[in-house]
DNA sequence: GTGCGCTCTTGAAGCGCTTCAATAGGTGTG
DNA sequence: CACACCTATTGAAGCGCTTCAAGAGCGCAC
């Protein structure tokens, strides 16, 4: 900067002013920096530049598990946001992994930067937020934290459950199965609460029976499609909610292979996540979307409130609604 | 840091030292500043230990697109390197935008990260690279960039189709097709060169047929395997090479809906990439995969010499070998 | 011709750290 | 007891920038 300086024949204030305030400086100086700039290929410092402005334009967001495609929403979803306010996001995969958690907590509360979203491994989350004194601001995703000295935002699976089940319902079918698990997951069981609100509501006239799966994979949807394949037709569920799209694509396989009910003539299927698998797929799932984006803006916008006004900034819980997305797995003609 | 020093009592440099080269304080002065440090909660500025020591510890990576599951391998391999040597890597999502591919060097290079990393879109590469004349050491993946004073590390495809087709035939197949595109995808054709490599050697025994598809997703596959499974039994190939899982899977589902060819007793299938689609599928997919978390580690392991060594580094470009999976689509009994 | 207000520009102080030459306080030797 | 020789500590300089109080230069009105 010193050299741009001199070779430009200013004082090194103006050079930093063309660089922050280049109204401030006449046009012709202006020109002239500029020019020096370019020709020297002078390549400004954000360190020295955050360090001497007490300021970071950088955002650092810490996601549990970027192979996740509902965690990469919500990156897409802050980076947006960040750059409408001129802010950059950078990303730390912890990749499912608690120290690591803590590690990039760290790195990026040492790196000074702007604020922290923090998307952890639920189990582990609280630990993280008291382990250290966090300097940087932090707003936490998908999981709601002890402290209620925190923002958080995150996905009302309860409500996908419910919204999921009422579209079956909605649509005429009257016995209903939910697969999935296992249920020490909260998104399962909230999901698995959300659709038992909904029968609850039919007052009767609407059957459930769940079907406990040791995970959310094909192999586990396939597992379970095959052992409702094998039930006599008038024992047999017409609507199923799975508690994610890959079992949902299981089921569906197994039907399939096994010439068991065809989907969606005798059954409507009902995934959750909106996957790949979902849509491109032989018969196209229905699912209900994970508001990842969403998720991901509004956090950010909450980050940024509180840096920007810390005073009047009140810390928010922020359950975001999935949309529910008609496929032909549940479209009777 | 002035803090701690009043509240333990000693100077400034002292609890630099401690901080960073802690064997040359002695024991008492050494646990009596850690003591203040804690007390305090006193957190290093990583910023402006950078600026003063004039290096960093963080690597960046700016990747094409994290939510293809080989560039996110590429972070881990690139993670566990790092980590090896003491360092961090900070990820910036450029999603397919090119305009955000620059806008991350930039901040990356301000930033004076230690190096960067790039994973390109492939027709922005030598756009972005010489854009800006970057500071920082950088190494290409999965690219070959036009300047030779750059590190550039790769997947070798055409081997990995030579592989494949080459499995197929030593298995007893004499009659492959090769299904993918487009052909202006530079893996496609690799893929479809090697597949042409294999069977040339052959000396003519073996038969090729090419099914263009307009992409690589399972759509095009079932498109594809309608196809093929209408053939006449003795003009249907005995081996397919797909050039995407996803692709493979495609056919698989065409020829288990269209009641076609068995897989694999009649024809054997092999995909490309090892995706989630090729292990969790009914039938499961043989395929090559990509030395992802490989490459990661080769490129950091190569950025690392470049700036610990610079004089003596030489700039390298190497090919990595993709590693053929068997599983059922292609096993015989 | 004097004074006022204005826009531009300047240079020094300081952001939080590292590093290095200098110093202080031992320990061992003759 | 004087001397050299350690090791532990110190404080100032400096990393590359921002900012702010102060100064320079100018036009305008009276």
């Amino acid at each position: 900067m010193e050299d741009v300086a001199r070779h430009a024949g200013v004082a090194l204030g103006t050079v930093s002013h063309v660089l922050n305030h280049p109204h401030k400086v006449a046009p012709a100086t202006l020109e002239k920096v500029r020019h020096s700039i370019d020709e020297l290929g002078f390549v400004p410092d954000r360190r020295a530049r955050a360090l001497a402005a007490g300021t970071s334009n950088v955002i650092g967001f810490v996601v549990v598990d970027l192979s996740n495609s509902f965690f990469l929403d919500m990156a897409r979803g802050a980076e947006q946001e960040a750059q409408r306010h001129g802010m950059n996001v950078l990303l730390a995969n912890s990749d499912v992994q608690p120290e690591k958690e803590l590690v990039y907590m760290h790195l990026f509360n040492e790196e000074r930067v702007a604020g922290i979203l923090l998307a952890p491994q639920p189990t582990n989350a609280d630990d993280v937020l008291q382990r250290g004194r966090w300097r940087s601001d932090v707003v936490v995703l998908n999981t709601v934290p002890g402290d209620p000295d925190l923002c958080a935002v995150t996905a009302n699976n309860e409500l996908g459950g419910y919204l999921a089940a009422r579209h079956l319902i909605d649509t005429g079918r009257r016995s209903l199965a939910f697969v999935g698990g296992p249920f020490s997951l909260s998104p399962v069981t909230d999901r698995h609460r959300g659709v038992e609100r909904a029968v609850a509501e039919s007052n009767g006239s609407v059957r459930l029976t769940t079907i406990k799966t040791s995970n959310v994979q094909a192999a586990d949807g396939r597992k379970a499609g095959r052992q409702l394949a094998a039930l006599p037709a008038n024992e047999r569920p017409d609507g199923i909610v799975a508690a994610a799209d890959l079992v949902a694509l299981g089921i569906v396989q197994a039907f399939l292979a096994e010439r068991g009910p065809r989907v969606p003539e005798d059954v409507s299927v009902i995934g959750y996540d909106n996957n790949r698998a979902a849509w491109d797929s032989e018969i196209s799932l229905s699912t209900l979307a994970q508001p990842g984006e969403e998720m991901g803006r509004v956090a950010t916008r909450l980050l940024i409130e509180e840096i920007s006004h810390p005073a009047n900034h009140e810390h928010q819980r922020l359950d975001l609604e999935p949309t529910l997305i008609v496929r032909q797995s549940s479209t009777r003609e």
